[in-house]
DNA sequence: TCCTTTGCTACGATATTCGTAGCATACACT
DNA sequence: AGTGTATGCTACGAATATCGTAGCAAAGGA
């Protein structure tokens, strides 16, 4: 397997962000997981270790390249890692995905009153 | 002021979306708040009511036609309302701020040991 | 050795967002 | 009526982000 390299473009607490000059923490999360498939990734590891390529089916397909770009981009930001298995939320990131999972049900009635 | 339409590109549960071919609630949520300035609008309306300059400016001078275009969305959503005095939260809106609000705490604490 | 899986890079095509300019309506004030 | 200001947008070319497809190198397994 490759060893990789590129920078991750994450997203600077303190400084301007893609989608905030104010750099709040909140903003700079938005930054970061509003990115696509980020949500989706984290969603995706919550209930066990997916390789890349289990991953981008997962994701609808995702492009590689993308994906590799969110992955990259959520290791440095520390949510999730690369284990011998394939990717694994880190402790940080179980606890960021148990603040999204509320979501999930009040999608589904949400999706509901829009039809 | 302008009564303007066009189409509002809302991802449609049950169909592919632009993040998932599953068309699960969940993923049609992330597809809908992941673009951007999405969460942003929610969370500065979330102390009020803002303008729609006004909301250009708390969203870092987002430009006006994504902003527009993300307002639009989120009001096909039922998320967000044009009142007399600006833009404003839906009781749906008010139900997933409150979904969202527990990252701003979280997002605190994360970006504290991102340093 | 051959085959498969895995993680990933390359790169042109397409889609999204940005930045700036500006228009039309509404309202206040003179 | 005339002027000024705030507001909600639209237009449109430039800059970025994402997509889709192709393919390569490393790591097993048979």
């Amino acid at each position: 397997m490759s060893v990789k390299k590129a920078e991750a473009n994450l997203p600077k607490p303190g400084a301007p962000v893609r989608g905030s000059a104010s750099g709040q923490p909140i903003m700079v999360l938005f930054d970061l997981i509003g990115r696509r498939w980020s949500m989706g990734v984290l969603w995706n590891l919550s209930d066990g270790n997916r390789t890349f390529r289990d991953l981008q089916e997962r994701c609808g397909s995702a492009s590689p390249s993308v994906l590799n770009t969110r992955l990259k981009e959520l290791r440095a930001a520390g949510l999730i890692y690369n284990a011998k298995d394939g990717y694994a939320l880190t402790e940080d990131g179980r606890q960021l995905f148990e603040r999204l999972e509320p979501l999930g049900d009040w999608a589904m009635h949400w999706v509901e009153k829009l039809r």
